[in-house]
RNA sequence: GCGGGUGUGGCGGAAUUGGUAGACGCGCCAGACUUAGGAUCUGGUGCCGCAAGGCGUGGGGGUUCAAGUCCCUUCACCCGCACCA
């Protein structure tokens, strides 16, 4: 017997010397092995082709100074029992974990501090990476990246480039969502109800040159490829509504001398048209502004709206607007001459920037006709338009040649009509806007971009890559929105790399979305300084199996992710189409009286003090056994003491354990075994863990009620925990005397045979209402069971001096009595 | 307004998809042991009732021998988007 894992020796031996006073210290075993599994690199995994690969992804956090939260743990506990399980299972599991190191609170901690982003954000990797260590995380810690790294963002910044090149990376002016108290652009996923995604105040507008990403290029095949993707349905839908994607047609009406142009999506309702707005940015206003006769009226009102926040305009309940006197638009449909106005409530970023306005069948519209005082025209049967707008379908009237047809046979013709006259053609509108990518910010990539009086802007070279953040005194941003990287002049003043001339960098840096929009890729081959990663640890690792992640990040990161994917494989770069096969989202962990956890309540829980009082199994098996793993959660020290406690079991099940041979496995003792294996290898696949952890509790009840626990018995306890609670798992396997880790072991197979009962339970209904129980040999023939239940004392009570109509049985289930 | 989700004991939550509602855990009650502890063990615990029995899965209706589960209707709460033409 080898004594490799073990400080004693033989299972004898270890029984011999437990004493009463002997606890369960999980300090000292989990400790031990996680010396061992280091020292052992038990979970570091290379391309083996004689096995299949299983690829489980965790979001990489954001190294914060206040280190590990509870909610972290939620994520990669699951899909480290899911890796441990699958490892088991004989697969080739990679399970990498790395840091989004990027970001705006390491900077602003410099902005405080002076301390260096570099220096606090290394501080807090150090932090965050020995508690995910302390709570037993099966990560593979080879394959452990940093955004921030140079190694790392070299291949973001080279991305960039094949953006840029592909044409999909622009530099453009445009009005932008500014968080003045962050001092950053945003991209419209970071703007939460017209406010700053991260602290929260009001957004404004702000002209500003900026790096944008065609995103929108790839708009239909971001909802289209959604449909083979086993992701939840909550994840699909919302992408889908944020894309937005709406089918209808582009159709021109005469304005001046040029053609106005529109998007609608019911071209069919043009003999409705009564009037047309136009977004107080459309360039028309301005480029016909002398010959409005009522100039200062629409600049007050251009004025008026400049000055409003995004959130003020979207929420005024009272349409406003102005005439724009002077020029009056033809409706191709009818040659009718209709009024233009500008209006705040049509968007300048969505369509064309400018609206047929059909008041009878559009509330908004209607709302503003009525304001207005403008005709209100009917053109499909049905409602009441002199209450409110009609937007149910009904048959077209007052519409020309469009009479008598219904909704989509008016639909075609009228596009026909459209085309056939040359003022219009089918169109495919979205909401989703390309992607603004400029942060002006110090801590994130360098754009690797320069702009040269002569070539415009030009690319890096390649081979000059990467191009490193340079050291700067001063981190504060400015009201101009100029990032603090324009101070390093050194820096900022280069050389042409086509022409030679003089040249000066791009000082904004990217978005820390432009990190995490690959990293499961790197994670594939981390340390290859040619390349991203090689075809070869791409083809073998790719697809991500299973992916776990916050809810908040389905129209931020998974999005973005999924377009740059898609970019990398039009380009050739990455073998699939799709980076995840499958996308799962776990619920929040609340304080325990359901509030958020936050520093300002005072309410966080902190893991290292659990981990100290409890140990890292009793914390891992609490937040599997929490609740429901997609749904919120609430946190309670009660119901983790529960858990404690059940650990504990276990290990004082241990003095129980004796050899095969001097307890045979019963009956019961296999049926209570082989469903505990079943369930629990069912429930792991189907993300049911706190019902996972239940089985395993009602198994561990069974045994304890036993006066003897045959080896067998607790051995594959021990296998069904290790995902679970790998310390004490590991530990308990190696006193039973075995020279191995049990995380090598291969998991049980559970015989669905065996754990079926012989004897049943029958529930007896009278007209299904319960009577009593009766217990009988399993498949026993319908009508032996219909007498043995009307036998039951309480049957024959109730059913005394009734008629029985007819008796149903339910095999090996119920037997009901109608009476 | 649009999209998604949730409602079950004192509490967190189970329920093989129509077949004994309340698994498992917390809490509570009773008992055991004890160098009294936030320890451990045993039993009990949906509600009303001494009992027989009755009532129970947000509310109301329906289908069925049988409904937490299916259908109709209604209410409450949570999340995302929101003047998207």
């Amino acid at each position: 017997m080898s004594k490799k894992y073990n400080g004693k020796n033989t299972f004898e031996e270890w029984q011999q010397s437990w004493k009463i006073e002997d606890r369960y210290n999980f300090k000292s075993i989990e400790k031990k092995w996680q010396e061992i599994w280091e020292d052992e690199k038990v979970y570091h995994v290379e391309i083996d082709k004689n096995k299949e690969k299983f690829y489980a992804l965790v979001e990489f956090p954001y190294p914060s100074g206040a280190g590990l939260h509870v909610g972290h743990p939620r994520s990669y506990t699951a899909l480290d029992v899911i890796s441990r399980k699958k490892r088991m299972q004989g697969f080739n599991v990679l399970y990498p974990i790395g840091f989004d190191a990027f970001g705006l609170p390491a900077e602003n901690y410099a902005i405080k501090t002076g301390i260096h982003p570099a220096i606090s954000t290394k501080e807090n990797i150090a932090n965050f990476t020995r508690q995910l260590k302390m709570i037993g995380m099966s990560f593979d810690w080879d394959r452990c990246i940093s955004t921030c790294d140079p190694e790392y963002y070299k291949w973001t910044q080279w991305m960039f480039i094949q953006l840029y090149k592909k044409g999909l990376a622009y530099k453009g002016k445009m009005a932008i969502n500014w968080c003045p108290s962050c001092k950053v652009g945003l991209a419209n996923e970071e703007v939460v109800n017209g406010c700053c995604e991260r602290c929260g105040s009001p957004v404004v507008r702000k002209e500003k040159e900026q790096w944008i990403v065609a995103i929108t290029k790839y708009a239909d095949r971001l909802i289209d490829d959604l449909e083979g993707l086993n992701f939840v349905d909550r994840v699909k839908s919302q992408q889908t509504n944020w894309i937005g994607r709406s089918e209808g047609a582009e159709l021109d009406f005469a304005f001046g001398d040029d053609k106005l142009k529109v998007f609608t999506t019911r071209p069919d309702t043009a003999f409705g048209v009564t009037y047309m707005v136009l977004a107080p940015e459309h360039p028309f206003v301005a480029k016909y502004m002398n010959k409005f006769e009522n100039q200062n009226e629409i600049k007050a009102y251009i004025e008026e709206t400049a000055k409003k926040s995004e959130l003020q305009r979207s929420i005024g309940e009272e349409k406003t607007g102005v005439e724009l006197k002077g020029i009056k638009a033809q409706n191709p449909f009818n040659g009718e001459m209709i009024p233009v106005f500008i209006s705040d409530y049509v968007l300048t970023g969505y369509g064309t920037g400018a609206i047929m306005a059909v008041p009878a069948h559009d509330q908004r519209d209607y709302d503003f006709a009525k304001t207005f005082n403008l005709p209100i025209v009917q053109v499909l049967a049905g409602g009441d338009i002199s209450e409110k707008a009609w937007e149910e379908d009904g048959e077209h009237i007052n519409s020309g040649f469009l009479n008598g047809l219904n909704k989509e046979d008016a639909m075609r013709k009228a596009i026909d009509y459209a085309v056939e006259k040359g003022f219009g053609n089918s169109k495919i509108n979205f909401k989703l806007r390309d992607w603004i990518f400029s942060r002006q910010r110090y801590w994130g990539e360098p754009i690797p971009m320069v702009y040269c009086e002569h070539c415009g802007w030009q690319p890096l070279d390649e081979k000059d890559l990467p191009l490193t953040l340079p050291e700067v005194k001063d981190y504060l941003p400015n009201d101009e929105g100029d990032s603090p990287l324009a101070k390093a002049e050194d820096w900022v003043n280069t050389t042409c790399p086509k022409c030679g001339g003089h040249a000066r960098r791009e000082t904004d840096v990217m978005p820390n979305w432009a990190g995490s929009s690959w990293y499961f890729l790197r994670y594939c081959d981390p340390h290859n300084s040619k390349e991203f990663a090689s075809k070869e640890a791409l083809d073998y690792w790719m697809n991500v199996d299973w992916y776990n992640g916050g809810m908040e990040h389905t129209t931020l990161h998974l999005l973005y992710s999924r377009f740059w994917h898609k970019f990398l494989y039009d380009c050739g770069y990455v073998p699939t189409k799709e980076p995840y096969n499958k996308r799962t989202s776990h619920g929040m962990i609340l304080a325990a009286n359901g509030e958020k956890m936050s520093k300002s309540r005072g309410n966080v829980v902190n893991p290292d003090e659990i981990v100290e009082n409890y140990g890292a199994d009793s914390f891992r098996l609490y937040e599997m056994f929490i609740g429901p793993f997609e749904q919120t959660a609430m946190w309670s020290e009660e119901s983790l003491m529960g858990v404690y406690r059940f650990v504990g079991k276990i290990y004082n099940l241990f003095k129980k354990v004796c050899k095969d041979d001097e307890a045979p496995l019963n009956g019961d003792d296999l049926r209570a075994m082989h469903s505990c294996i079943l369930e629990v290898t069912e429930r792991i696949d189907q993300m049911k863990f706190n019902t996972a952890v239940s089985s395993l509790m009602s198994y561990v009840n069974y045994l304890s009620n036993k006066e003897k626990i045959s080896c067998t018995l607790y051995e594959n306890l021990l296998k069904l925990l290790a995902p679970f609670t790998p310390h004490l798992a590991e530990e308990m396997w190696a006193r039973l005397g075995h020279d191995s880790l049990i995380v090598t072991e291969s998991w049980p197979k559970g015989d669905a045979k065996l754990a079926e009962n012989s004897v049943v339970t029958y529930a007896v209904q009278i007209c299904g209402k319960m009577r009593g129980t009766i217990d009988l040999p399993k498949d026993m023939p319908k009508d032996e069971v219909e007498k043995s239940a009307l036998n039951l004392d309480n049957i024959k009570r109730n059913v005394d001096g009734k008629e029985i109509k007819k008796i149903i049985v339910v095999p090996n289930k119920i037997v009901n009595i109608v009476v």
